[in-house]
This record gives C-alpha cells, sequence and structure tokens, in this order.
DNA sequence: AACATTGTATAAAACGTTTTACCTCCCTAG
DNA sequence: CTAGGGAGGTAAAACGTTTTATACAATGTT
C-alpha cells in the first residue's frame, strides 16, 4: 500500500538542519561540504534508518541498480516435466547471490515478448539471456530497445555479437571425446537437443569436425530437451537398433540416464559393452547406477564474467568480452574400463 | 545508460495535440473525456509503441506491480549440492509465469537480511516467503517495515498470522500412512529434515499424532536437508540397526532415494521388506529403481492463493486466508506389494 | 577600495508520471 | 438575462531523488 516507510530524504534533511541538497551531497559523496557537515549528516541519516528510494533515484539516474534475467526455457517450468532444469537451477541461484554481492537486484522474466509485459521490464539497466535460440524475439526486442545485454552462450546467427559468456562447449567436447577414445571407443554417437541454441550447435559442430579427422562416420541423434528421461529411454531402442556403438554421447543429463537405463534393459552392459557421457552434469547424472561420467559446467565463473560485462556496458565502460570459462570432465562409473 | 528510448508521455501528447494530463486519463480510464479524443489519444498512443515509465508511474503511485520471492533456502544453491531444490525451482518458476500472467514483476532476494539490500528491495508492493524458519529475521524486516507478505506454509510461532497458503501437509501426511498402513505396514519411520519450519513440524506432529492413536512407538529420525542422497545413504545403516520397519516415509526426495539406496545396498529388498515413500516428489523419487512413492505436491494452485493473498492484501482488501490445496499421493513401485 | 578566488551551502530544475483542482464553453431552467 | 450545471478539457502540484546553477561569506590580490 504505501511504498515506502515515510522517511525521506527531506526529514533527514530537516533533522540535520541542513538542505536536501546537503544530504543527497554527503550520501553520495558529490558537492563541496565540509568534512565536518559530511559526517553529521551521515551520521543522522544512519540513526533514523534512511534509504534512499529506488524508484525516485532511478527517476532521476535513469538507471536502477537492476538487471533481469530471462531464461529461455523458463516456459517449460510450467510445465509438469520441466526441460534442462539441472542447469538452470544452479544458473538461478547463482545468479541470485552474485548480484546480490554486486549490490544489484534480480529481476526474474519468463517471457519478454508476451504482452502485456510486467512493469519493470523497460525499465532495467541490462538483462541477462540464457541460451538464446537462432533468431530469438527477445534478443531482438532488446535490441530495438537499446537495452544493453549479455548472453550465456554465444548468439546463433550472430558471429559478430561480442557480449557473451559461457564455458568452453567445444572444448569440453573434445574432452569428453578424448576421455572416450582413450577407453578405447571407436564409434561414439552424439545425442543432442533440439533447441537451436549454441550450445547444441557447438558440440555438434565439434564432434562433425572430430569424426571427420578420424575418418569415421557421425551417428548423430536429435533428442527433444523437453522428452527427458523417457525420451531418452525410447531413443536407446533406436541407437541400439542402428548398431551398438562404443560410446553415447549425450548433451542433457536427463538424456543420458534415460539411453543408459534403456541399453541396460536391453542387456546392453555400461561400461563394458558401451560407455555413456552427459555434456552436462546432474542429478541424473550423479544417481544412475553406474553414475554416468559428465561435465561439471562452471556457472560460478560464468556468471561472474556475464555480470562484469553487463556491469560495464551499463556503464558505457569497454568490456572484455566474450569470455570462455573452463568445464571439468568428472569421469564416473559408466566410462571406467 | 538511457533507461527509456526516449518516447514519453509528452510526446505522445504532443503528437496527439491534446495535453499530457489527457493522455493519462485516456490510457487509464480516468477522468472526463470524451469517447472520441479517448479513441484517439489511444491509437497515437498505440502506433508510437508508448509505453508508460515503470520507474516514474511507481514513484507517483507508491505502488509497482512487482513482487519479491525469496526463498529461504536459496543460500544453499550457491553451493555444489543444492538442499531440497527440488521442490524450490518448481515454485520459482510456477511464481514467475503466474507472475507474469497477473501483470506482476517477480524479483528474486536471496537474503534480505544481507546488508546493503539491493536497491529494489523496499520498492516492492510485497513478498513472498517460503518456508519461514521459526523466529525467522526475514519475516521480521518485512513486519517491522510494514511491507505486506505471504508466506508458502504458516510461519512457525505465530499461530495468529494468518496471510499463508500451503499444501494440507497433515492431509498429506495422513495420506501416507493410510497408505502405507493398506500395504500392511505396521511400524513406520519418519525421516524429516532439520529446518525449523512448518513443513517439518507439521509432519512431525502427525505423525506422532498417528503413532499414538494406534498406540505403537514413533521410530523419529532427523537428517539435515542439504545432507542429500549421501545422507540417506548413510542414515539407512542407522534406521536397519535400529531394527527395519515395514516403512519409511522421509520428506524430502533425496532422503528418500539415499535411504532407498542404503537399504537395498544391505540386502534390504524393496518393496518386499520394506517399502519407501517420499513427502515431496522429485526426479529422485521419479528416477530410483524401483520408483519411490511420492506425494506431489500443488504448487501452481499453492502460487495462485499466494498472489491471491498478496494482491488482495495489497490493495488492501479483505482476503480469504490462510488458504490449503490438496497434494495427490502418487504410488510407485516402492509401495507395491 | 574594488575585485577575484575559494569554501560551503542552498534553491530550483529536472526525471515522467498521476491526480487534484480549476477553467471554459454551452445548454437549460428559472 | 442570469444562475447552475454538466461536458470536455487543461495547468499545476505532487511523488523523492539528483544535479545544475547560484548565493553568500571569508579570504586574498591588485
Amino acid at each position: 500500500m504505501a511504498r515506502t516507510q515515510g522517511i525521506t530524504i527531506k526529514d533527514v534533511a530537516r533533522r540535520a538542519g541542513v538542505s536536501i541538497t546537503a544530504v543527497s551531497h554527503a550520501l553520495n559523496g558529490k558537492g563541496t561540504l565540509s568534512a565536518a557537515t559530511r559526517e553529521h549528516i551521515r551520521t543522522v541519516a544512519d540513526e533514523m534508518g534512511y534509504e534512499a528510494d529506488a524508484l525516485a533515484r532511478g527517476l532521476r539516474r535513469s538507471t536502477m541498480g537492476a538487471v533481469g534475467l530471462v531464461l529461455r526455457s523458463l516456459d517449460a517450468l510450467g510445465d509438469y516435466a520441466p526441460a534442462g532444469v539441472d542447469v538452470f537451477e544452479r544458473f538461478v541461484g547463482v545468479a541470485a547471490s552474485q548480484a546480490l554481492a554486486r549490490g544489484l537486484s534480480l529481476m526474474l522474466v519468463p517471457d519478454l515478448t508476451r504482452t502485456p509485459v510486467p512493469p519493470l521490464t523497460f525499465s532495467m539497466d541490462g538483462y541477462i539471456v540464457t541460451n538464446p535460440h537462432l533468431d530469438d524475439p527477445v534478443v531482438a526486442l532488446l535490441e530495438k530497445r537499446g537495452i544493453p545485454y549479455v548472453t550465456y552462450g554465444r548468439v546463433p546467427g550472430r558471429p559478430d555479437f561480442p557480449h557473451w559468456a559461457s564455458e568452453d562447449d567445444a572444448a569440453s567436447a573434445r574432452q569428453v571425446l578424448a576421455h572416450l577414445e582413450t577407453g578405447g571407443a571407436r564409434t561414439i554417437a552424439l545425442v543432442r537437443g533440439t533447441d537451436p541454441n549454441a550450445w547444441n550447435h557447438e558440440h555438434q559442430d565439434t564432434y562433425l569436425a572430430w569424426c571427420a579427422e578420424r575418418g569415421t562416420s557421425p551417428r548423430l541423434y536429435e533428442l527433444a530437451e523437453r522428452a527427458g528421461v523417457e525420451g531418452g529411454v525410447e531413443l536407446a531402442d533406436r541407437i541400439a537398433d542402428d548398431g551398438i556403438p562404443d560410446a553415447v554421447f549425450c548433451l542433457t543429463g536427463r538424456h543420458a540416464a534415460g539411453v543408459q537405463q534403456g541399453l541396460m534393459a536391453r542387456g546392453v552392459g555400461v561400461p563394458e559393452r558401451t560407455m555413456v557421457v552427459a555434456g552436462s552434469d546432474s542429478e541424473h547424472a550423479r544417481n544412475s547406477r553406474p553414475a554416468i561420467s559428465a561435465v561439471e559446467l562452471n556457472p560460478v565463473e560464468s556468471v561472474g564474467a556475464l555480470l562484469d560485462i553487463l556491469q560495464a556496458l551499463v556503464a558505457g565502460a569497454e568490456a572484455r568480452s566474450p569470455r570462455l570459462t573452463r568445464a571439468r570432465l568428472r569421469p564416473r562409473g559408466a566410462t571406467r574400463r
């Protein structure tokens, strides 16, 4: 109802016996006040528990200290079986606490393009967009509005756009493939998702290049992210029918869990007959039996980098970007030979 | 940098050849304008793509159309092995989309009590606090600031506080216990978490009452939420050492998965020798083998109720509260006899 | 004695809305 | 002919800040 608890800059000014300008200057370290007055005002403000109204300040400064987070799959969270949540839950948590640490507010926006947009949408200083799609309308909207944004993973179809950070997907993929090769795998199948984002693209490209380098013919499968574990189980049959590969590299933990489950149900031994790896670690990977080897992403560093870039962007400064962080392969039972 | 893309109410007014008051009135359906002018102004505003600045509006109206969400465990998300996330990830997703549907912005606040607070913190219209603890400082702060709030689950130690909604935990617990009894269970162990919140309290109370009614002696275990699956595995040993019960009722999906895993590793057959149930459904419960029966919470209805109450509160209206939603038991292999 | 200069503080404009109070016109009733 | 009253509209105040421009001493300079 009443937004602020009464206590405004005017009250502080009156109590301290100075003008409101003086208060503003003292609290923001501007202007030309004597050290004494400055100190005095600060004390008074503190003991009154004064806190500048974010709206008024934002209106005047035209910057708010708040960033929006668009989870490019959050819509899916509305359904019963959320797709790809493993990664995102981590991401949201990390983003929230890191934003806090930097004194930023974090607003969650499921979909920027559905109208009407929530009130504060266009008042944010900037946005973080996770895994934008090809021709993502969210990106287009931000672009059109001139709102600064950074993306988690490069923007497909926009190789020139520099303001992104992410784990080095190509490096991760190579790491996985090398690991499997060391384990004796010759034919390796890749199971990717269907979202047209950089994550899927880049893994696929790396995989195809790797196959080409070795002169082996690729075994590529697509499976919708939202198909989840069950999708993986079903896909296992198709994979087996096509001839059992030495290893299966699934980009999501859920798919990996499903595929492994499906293969084992058919009597295919893991890791004896075929190995299984997940491109992003998740509870599914960890809790499968045998535990599935997986790439552990690095949301802490990635989010840090994203916020660095975004803050620089908002401040109108130059940002070192893009920035790649390192993910680590966690070998587990499913590739232990 | 520049917050809004230039286009203000003044521009619209000029273009439409009217005063800014007229524009405001036309767009908000107030004042006494002729239908014609109103229509005209609306058209102009639309084609200019005008959207009122949320900050200016908020400043004037002293209400913003934005609510904060405090996940009373979100700190934990910063760690590698997040505790209790299964429930919360769902909750965040649902909250975000329902807020959107109601035209509200959702701000994520990890911890309201750490200073300095992010800018918009005290500008929110109201807050949703999930599973507040006993003597929760977040609740105290909101109370002191006079900011409206609702809680997901009652506030422990504040039986008088009405503004909450949640699944009917007592009913859920009874449902589970009855299910186990039907399956032939006589001695049932309860594994609860350590957080002093209503969820744990209420399940425990119901369980104890149920035992008392039957004259059986309770077998109560506490296990920290963050102990997760491994904690469950370890606890399984203790439970078995104390004498294998006919069923184990774990409040979290992770604990249930761990306990079942631990029991089976000791050669205790599930469901033949003992049954396992989880108080909140999760991927762990679904993907264990055998699949663990679990109570499927109802975040959609709960969030709906919470927003209803909060919106009423903010509007200064009377809200029907508290409100209970129904959770459903999903019987699965782990209790199939 | 007149004039810069410096140090400290403030008045007032601005940010973009909403809302309150008022204005003007025209019509009708007295 | 005038008072009263709607219909249709606007000017200006307000929201709580920040910022720009200005005021006023006191001090130093020619």
